[in-house]
DNA sequence: ATGGCTGCAGGATGCAGA
């Protein structure tokens, strides 16, 4: 089983695109991070023609994730457990029935957070800690889950081409490393270090000043697994390929392969 | 990087992203 995240940046200036890699790639579960566009605008026939089923969170102009899957919906589930005050659409989830059980698969869009210090700082760390909360719930229920998504966090030095021009970024500071850690020591497993362990692997390379040409980039976009989840996990791939098409997102495709 | 692109809303330019 199949399982990818991209940050789209806008599925309609995208949708060549995104369908042209559906349609090779073919992951069982797709999930899509900053769709910018609202539920009952969002491109759903190409990707039913594709075999996908699509259920969205959407929102217009920011924010917006999506969850397409090749398998049926058990269950759907829009939004972050924790502040029913929460206006951003960055969270979907859905169940799936597979063979001996069924396996949870979250689509999140975890907040930027800059600049540090503002409002958006603490909304970022107020987010996490609701996402720390989810997670905990999910795993004292012992349940096989995949959180995907763009989690706007740089996990260590290693994960930055220029680790020294992040420091002072709310994607590298030690407190939101620390909520990441702590993510992680509640018993997830990051699907692409379990495979990996060398530097020199990004997941985003921004549009200004040749990022992309120089290889100046960061790994912000992670697959996270629960126990009985990683216990499956046989590889973790990042698909940079899609960062030098016509017209990219700043971000390119993870996935996984799960023995399911 | 004190931000050099990009998408989006709206109908000019400002906001958000990372």
């Amino acid at each position: 089983m199949r399982i990818a995240t991209w940050n789209i940046n806008g599925i309609r200036a995208r949708l060549d695109g995104a369908v042209q890699w559906a349609s090779e790639v073919q992951p069982e579960v797709l999930c899509f991070q900053e769709i910018k566009i609202e539920d009952g605008l969002f491109p759903r026939a190409v990707f039913e023609d594709l075999g996908y089923n699509v259920e969205t969170h959407g929102q217009k102009s920011f924010n917006g994730v999506a969850l397409l899957s090749k398998l049926p919906f058990d269950e759907v589930s829009r939004g972050l457990p924790g502040d029913d005050s929460d206006q951003q659409a960055r969270f979907i989830e859905g169940v799936f029935s597979i063979a001996g059980g069924a396996i949870r698969v979250a689509s999140l869009y975890l907040p930027n957070g800059n600049p540090v210090g503002t409002e958006k700082y603490a909304y970022k760390f107020a987010w996490m800690d609701r996402l720390e909360a989810y997670a905990r719930e999910r795993l004292e229920a012992e349940e096989m889950f995949v959180l995907a998504g763009d989690y706007n966090v740089i996990p260590e030095d290693i994960d930055a081409r220029y680790p020294e021009h992040w420091v002072g970024d709310a994607l590298f500071q030690p407190e939101t490393r620390a909520r990441y850690r702590r993510l992680l020591n509640l018993g997830l497993t990051c699907a692409f270090r379990a495979c990996s362990a060398e530097p020199g692997h990004y997941t985003f390379w921004d549009y200004q000043a040749g990022a992309w040409q120089r290889n100046n980039g960061i790994r912000i976009d992670h697959l996270l697994l629960s126990p009985l989840a990683a216990d499956r996990l046989e590889g973790a791939q990042i698909d940079k390929r899609t960062r030098g098409w016509d017209k990219p997102s700043d971000h390119v495709p993870v996935m996984i392969e799960l023995a399911v």
